[in-house]
DNA sequence: TGCGCAATAAATGTCAGACATTTAAATGTA
DNA sequence: TACATTTAAATGTCTGACATTTATTGCGCA
């Protein structure tokens, strides 16, 4: 992993690129407090030798980064964002969706890396599970055995089970660091089509997985999800084999 | 690339964030294809009807999450880019050191997490390890026992050993949603000052770590990686403990 | 006095046009 | 053919203007 020479000032890049990483330097470094306002564009223009669009070009590059948030107005300006939850989950989600959709990432390692992700906080939720979240995977559940429904639903109801499942856990920097693999990985679980049959037997999964987080059975919730990402590789492999017959 | 879409527009957002959106939404959705080139900024100003600084900065979005890379010259222009795991990795990083930092996320909650997702990918490591890791990891832990290793080389041979390990596992995905997690902390593991004491334990468990996933028993990995975590957690509260007194 | 409302000022958002710079391709020449 | 030159197309940067938003200020009026 390289990282920009500290000295020799990179010259190569742009120059609203340069005063983008000044000004993320100075916020990650704490130069700048969370919510303070930066200087406006027309000060840093100023300060940095640039004309107003160089400045604006770097600020949009850190509004993207949720590094910042800018309000209009008199006193308004270009404020040092407190990073929520939900912005990180937004941009975990979108790097981890582009990463699994332009690198050609195999079905098999996508589904590996889910299941081994989501295998690491069961028995946290054992131990935490509050009824809400219990309520929600039963929830889920009920309506994945609903005749009618659609694959696109089913498949939302699957995240939405799983979500709670790692929800219940109770450790937001791991519900941040699983909704980018569960929910980017959505795509390609559509893939899977998923037959009468097969939903019946994922209902029984994930039945058996809540029974065991509601009797606070770790191992037995990590085994049945050991099983149903074996299942799940196993319908994945066939849908491939399919494509590739045909 | 099309035409902005005449209804439910987002009007409360600027235009910039808007062409941005749209575009985002193309390469999403692979309606232009990694490699190729988009229309030229004029042309962009001309189809969404705005001027080309609003494209432009449109485009600087783009670019700070690697969506794009822009390349000056005749028949340069913006390309949709691969997002490559080094990118992906800096981007990881970047958002959870953010969320780290401005969260006020306790020590125990982001410890409990990275020995959790640590804990995922020890039965793929005993399963899958290389020489190459292992001699990565027993360097690492030769590294960590010379006397006089100031206290920032220490934590960052710990980071090392760790990546070692994750990496073993063989499965980029993982691999690149641990290096978030665990390099993210190192600031936080850095507020523990490890005396020679704890040095000490913590290459106990290093070397029992190793053991194990060289005679490939996850685990007794896992239980090794437990009490690290455990004992971990325990320095850790004695830190606060000790700055809470002071 | 106190309340509501308009004026004001400061900031971002957007636009238009110009020029500088870079780069690959086309062109011309020995 | 090989090499140098020109050219065109694109991004990078600057300038100045105007539009829009919004907190504050100040004024008029009951």
């Amino acid at each position: 992993m390289e990282k920009p020479q500290p000295e020799t000032l990179p010259e190569r890049t742009d120059l609203s690129a340069q005063i983008a990483q000044a000004i993320r330097d100075a916020i990650v470094e704490g130069r700048v407090v969370t919510g303070e306002r930066l200087p406006s564009e027309a000060e840093l223009a100023e300060q940095f030798e640039v004309s107003r669009s160089t400045v604006r070009e770097a600020l949009k590059r850190l509004a993207a980064q949720s590094l910042i948030r800018t309000q209009r107005g008199a006193f308004g300006g270009a404020f040092v964002n407190r990073l929520s939850y939900e912005e990180a989950y937004g941009q975990q989600i979108t790097t981890s969706t582009l990463l699994l959709s332009m690198n050609a990432v195999s079905f098999e390692t996508a589904c590996e890396a889910r299941y081994a992700l989501e295998r690491a906080c069961t028995p946290l939720a054992s131990q935490r599970r509050s009824a809400d979240h219990l309520a929600t995977m039963r929830a889920e559940i009920h309506r994945q055995g609903q005749p009618g429904l659609s694959d696109e639903s089913f498949c939302a109801s699957d995240v939405a089970f799983h979500r709670a499942l790692v929800d219940a856990a109770g450790n937001p920097v791991l519900s941040y660091q699983l909704a980018g693999a569960v929910e980017a990985m959505q795509p390609l679980m559509n893939m899977i089509t998923f037959t009468a049959r097969s939903r019946e037997a994922i209902l029984g999964f994930h039945t058996r997985i809540a029974d065991a987080i509601e009797r606070q059975e770790a191992p037995v919730a990590e085994a049945a999800l050991e099983e149903l990402a074996g299942y799940t590789l196993e319908l994945g492999r066939g849908v491939v084999a399919a494509r590739a017959a045909r």
